[in-house]
DNA sequence: TGCCATCGTCGATGCGCTTCGACAGCCCCT
DNA sequence: AGGGGCTGTCGAAGCGCATCGACGATGGCA
């Protein structure tokens, strides 16, 4: 293994000398930085992980709560996950996944056993128990999604509420006046997971604002599900001529079923989803969505959390604005519009 | 922080006896052990990651190689990262997330830095870049995937070349005579992705000793690419009544093709798919299936880990066995079976 | 020319832990 | 009863680094 003293010597400068190189937090001369940087180059050095942890206090690890559930979307959470990876290597930082099912003592254990210098905290629910015990941490934390008391902690995600709102709007500018949304499975909710009732409420609130009927159904995600999800909504809501979906591992499955109920998109029914771009142009008919811009949440995230360590105390809550992108599957709805089953 | 002193001062014994009572690797008398735990759970005592790194060489954490890329199975991927995290936490490990955009630098990085003790590596090549420097890292390495020369190096994978096999075996039972692969996008050929060669291999002979006409088209994921896939293969193969397909995200657009070509599925034409049971389960008509264990090579990538770093020196490699299960989307074919385009 | 401030470098110290050798007490065997 | 082998505990050393105070050299100014 080669270490600082190997560089010092093989330079001709003391250990404490190449620490200031690497560290810029003294002035060096030209003369001796070069030389040092060339050691360090020709020896390959890298410090000690751990004896840096040790002496600075520092980690340069960033950890991160992932939930495990494949009842959220897999893809988002990917997206998410790839690109907090990414934007922590910017700062030299590396990642060290979590998971939700150790629960809040595998944050504690994170914290006092020093193994992450900042806690960044996926799938947040409304009333979610981890939330005092992060505030009692005394790490920066930053949460993705956004509990119903916040306080003290930064949070950073897609508003939803606004997203919400905004599914409603477009339809109802096109003439929709009965809408249906289809929202994650029954469990989502049941957990109160965050950004799950914050669309809800964004749904619920403009299609009374609008004056257009509104129905909801949470939907597991197997084909069955879907079917009788449809089938209810279609028997409640005769006049029913738009689908918000927000639900994106049921969208294959209700498409087909819609096709198979002989129900075109968008002339029968509009549907617009909430989902990933990519996701939303790979269907036959490309889907009106609003995105889930996990890229950029995670950036966010990530760049938050370095503010928080640079030594910045105000928490941040960050809600980024929804953005709503016209394909094929939304139209005006036909003059005489039920019955055609 | 509560260090190890303050556990001995609460316990009236020497640090190093905590460090005993935490390690076992010495005796202890029931009546230390039990004061010292006593002491350790009141003072809420957890060691100190970066000096226990220091002091033993060993971090008690695993780093794992992700693909970046969307052109890969998201749902496989992140199913293997949580059952290795899983599986990792089970071992007491935590587990560290590094990219394959980072090149193999990172590798070196996190090597000499002494960040992981040891280091799983997804998406192999067939001729890996990144192989040669992991034979000189003198950590232990896990490839989840087989490149040409392992040499040296411990994999883990499904048996992908039996797997193509079996698919063929299974629809030349079923009286199949005409077979098509629709694999990967083309791009992932052209890295020479392990998986993909080796399916393809598996398929070729199997299509070759039962002969059995075949084809095979790699196919990106957009819903032109498939659309144009299928034009080009029923066009080239006018007798054919069988698709394996190897690509799970055109799963969805290739039923719905099909559909929209009035091919029923498996009245006109079989579909054997190569992808997670969970995601053969959830369209319309379930589809017969070879699984990607992902969930199981991602414990067995783990304990392969383990086992190298408890001393066990010869490197393993391991294939797993398809599973194939048979649902509604294989038939035999109809006596008549062209032109119904 | 002499003094002080500044810049660049060095040594020493300690971060919290593991581990090794030492050693006190004990039991068992002869 | 005395010696040898265990068992259980202790103290000290050192892992590789960051950081602080010290200090020599240098340049500017009077």
């Amino acid at each position: 293994m080669v270490t600082i003293n190997d560089v010092a010597n093989a330079a001709g400068v003391a250990p404490s000398t190449v620490s200031y190189v690497i560290s810029g937090k003294r002035s060096i001369s030209p003369k001796t930085r070069r030389l040092v940087e060339d050691s360090i180059r020709k020896l390959g050095y890298h410090p000690h992980a751990g004896a840096r942890a040790l002496a600075s206090s520092k980690t340069n690890v960033l950890a991160l709560v992932v939930p495990l559930r494949t009842d959220l979307n897999v893809a988002v959470v990917m997206e998410f996950v790839a690109s907090a990876v990414t934007a922590a290597r910017a700062y030299d930082h590396d990642l060290l996944l979590l998971t939700k099912d150790e629960g809040p003592a595998a944050l504690q254990r994170v914290a006092s056993s020093a193994i992450a210098d900042a806690l960044m905290v996926m799938d947040v629910e409304t009333a979610d128990p981890r939330v005092p015990m992060l505030l009692a941490l005394d790490l920066p934390v930053v949460l993705i999604g956004v509990p119903d008391h916040p306080a003290g902690l930064s949070c950073v995600d897609l508003d939803f509420t606004a997203a919400g709102s905004a599914c409603v709007a477009h339809l109802a500018e096109l003439g929709h006046r009965s809408i249906a949304l289809i929202g994650p499975s029954p469990a989502v909710y049941r957990r109160g997971t965050s950004y799950a009732t914050r669309f809800l409420r964004g749904f619920d609130e403009a299609t009374k604002s609008r004056d257009v009927r509104a129905a909801s159904r949470p939907c597991a995600h197997s084909y069955e599900a879907v079917s009788a999800c449809l089938d209810d909504l279609l028997t409640a809501e005769p006049g029913l001529t738009a689908l918000v979906v927000h639900n994106e591992a049921v969208l294959p499955g209700l498409l087909s079923d819609l096709r198979h109920r002989g129900l075109r998109v968008p002339e029968d029914i509009s549907v617009i989803a909430v989902c990933p771009d990519s996701m939303a142009e790979q269907h036959a008919v490309a889907l009106t969505n609003v995105a889930i811009p996990a890229e950029e949440v995670g950036t966010q995230a990530v760049e938050m959390t370095m503010r928080r360590l640079a030594g910045q105390t105000t928490p941040e809550v960050r809600l980024l604005g929804p953005r709503l992108t016209q394909r094929e599957s939304t139209a005006s709805p036909r003059p005489c519009q039920s019955g055609q089953k």
